[in-house]
DNA sequence: TGTTAAGTGGAGCTTACCTCCATATATTAA
DNA sequence: TTAATATATGGAGGTAAGCTCCACTTAACA
C-alpha cells in the first residue's frame, strides 16, 4: 500500500514545516500563492519543496488530508440517522464548504481529489458509497454519476470564490442541484 | 452609447488582424495562449495588442462577439415555439456548448460575459428575459437567479474541459440542473 | 567512524505578463 | 501641398513565477 521508503529525520521535519507554511499561506493568500513564498516561510529551499511535493495539487491535497479524513468520517458517522438523499445533501454541503477554505481552489478540485492521499481516497470512497446507497434506495437518479457530484461542488466553490454568492448560499446551491431549478410537476 | 472616438485606419486594420490571430490561436491552443504569440501571429507589437485589448477577457469577449449575438438571436427566434422551461434548457445548452469552443475558457466566463460588448450584453439580457419568463410562468423556482445560470454553465464547461465528461453529455448536465439529481417525488 | 544513500538550497534558465516611450503615421486644417 | 498634431506603433526591459539541476551536506547504518 505504501511503497515510499521512509523519510529521513530531517526530511520528515522539513515536510512538516512546508505543510504548516503552506496551510497558513493558502489561508492568507489563496491556493495560488507563489510556491517560493511557501518555501521561504517554511525556511527551506525551493528545491526541497518540489522534491517533496512535485505539483501544487500534491501540496494542496496534503494540506487537506486531515480535513478530508474527518469529512469522510463524519459522513459515515451520521449516515444511519439520515435518509439517503439527505446524506448526499450533507456530504455535498460539507465538501463545498470545505472547498471554500482557500480562495482559488475551486477549479483544481477535480485534480486535487485524485491525488491518492488517504484523505482524498476516503472522501472519494464515501461519495461513491452514498451515491450507490442513493441509487439503491431509489432516491438518486440512476444516470447521476460521482463526477456529477464533483461538478456541483466545483460550481458552488467557483460561485463562492467569485463572490457571486455569499458562503451562506451553499445550502441554496446544493438544493438546486438536488431538486433542480424547475418547479416540481411543472413539466 | 458608443463613446469611443473612431479608430484611425491603421489601428482598425491591426485590430482586425489581432482578432483573426486570436480566434485561430484560441482554437488551436486554448484561451490561455500567450498573448505575445497572438501579437506575433497578427504581425503587430505586443504593445499594440494591449492598447486595443487591455485584458485577455476583453480579447476573448471580442472574439466571441458574433457568436454571442447569434446565440441570443436564435434564442429569441425559437422562443414562441417553446415552453418557458424548455427555452431555458435550450439557452443553457447553447451557452455551455459555445463555452467549449476554446479550451480553458470556463473559469473566465463570469468575467468575460460582463465585458460590455454587444454580444455579451445581448446574451445577458436574453438570459434575464428567459429567467423572468420562467418565473412568471411558474416554471422556474423563484429563488433561482441569473447567477445560478452562470455557475451552471461554468461547471459544465469545466467538466468538459477536464474531460471528466464528454461534450455529448452537455444535455445530461443541463438536465440535472433543470430537474435535480433526486428522483422526483422521493422526498 | 567511514561509507553512502538521501536530502538540501538556491543559482539560473524559462516563460509570460504588462508598461513605457522614442519613433512613425494618419488626419486635418491652412 | 504642407505643417501641425493627435493617434498609433513596437519592442526593450522590468517583474514575477515556475521548475530543474547539481555541488554540497548530513543522517543512517554497519
Amino acid at each position: 500500500m505504501n511503497n515510499e521508503p521512509a523519510l529521513r529525520a530531517d526530511a520528515k521535519k522539513n515536510r512538516e514545516l512546508i505543510l504548516t507554511a503552506a496551510e497558513d499561506l493558502f489561508q492568507e493568500k489563496g491556493a495560488g500563492v507563489a510556491l517560493e513564498e511557501v518555501a521561504k516561510r517554511a525556511g527551506v529551499g525551493i528545491g526541497t519543496l518540489y522534491r517533496r511535493f512535485p505539483t501544487r495539487e500534491a501540496l494542496l491535497a496534503a494540506t487537506s488530508n486531515e480535513r478530508f479524513l474527518s469529512l469522510a468520517e463524519n459522513s459515515r458517522a451520521r449516515d444511519p440517522d439520515l435518509a439517503p438523499g439527505d446524506a448526499v445533501r450533507a456530504y455535498l454541503e460539507d465538501l463545498a464548504r470545505d472547498m471554500s477554505t482557500y480562495q482559488n481552489l475551486a477549479t483544481s478540485i477535480g485534480t486535487v481529489i485524485q491525488c491518492g492521499t488517504p484523505g482524498c481516497n476516503a472522501i472519494t470512497a464515501e461519495g461513491h458509497r452514498l451515491l450507490q446507497r442513493g441509487h439503491e434506495a431509489g432516491a438518486i437518479r440512476r444516470d447521476v454519476t460521482y463526477e456529477d457530484f464533483i461538478y456541483m461542488v466545483t460550481a458552488i466553490s467557483i460561485a463562492i470564490e467569485n463572490d457571486l454568492s455569499p458562503k451562506s448560499r451553499i445550502g441554496h446551491l446544493v438544493d438546486l442541484f438536488l431538486n433542480g431549478i424547475s418547479v416540481k410537476g411543472s413539466d
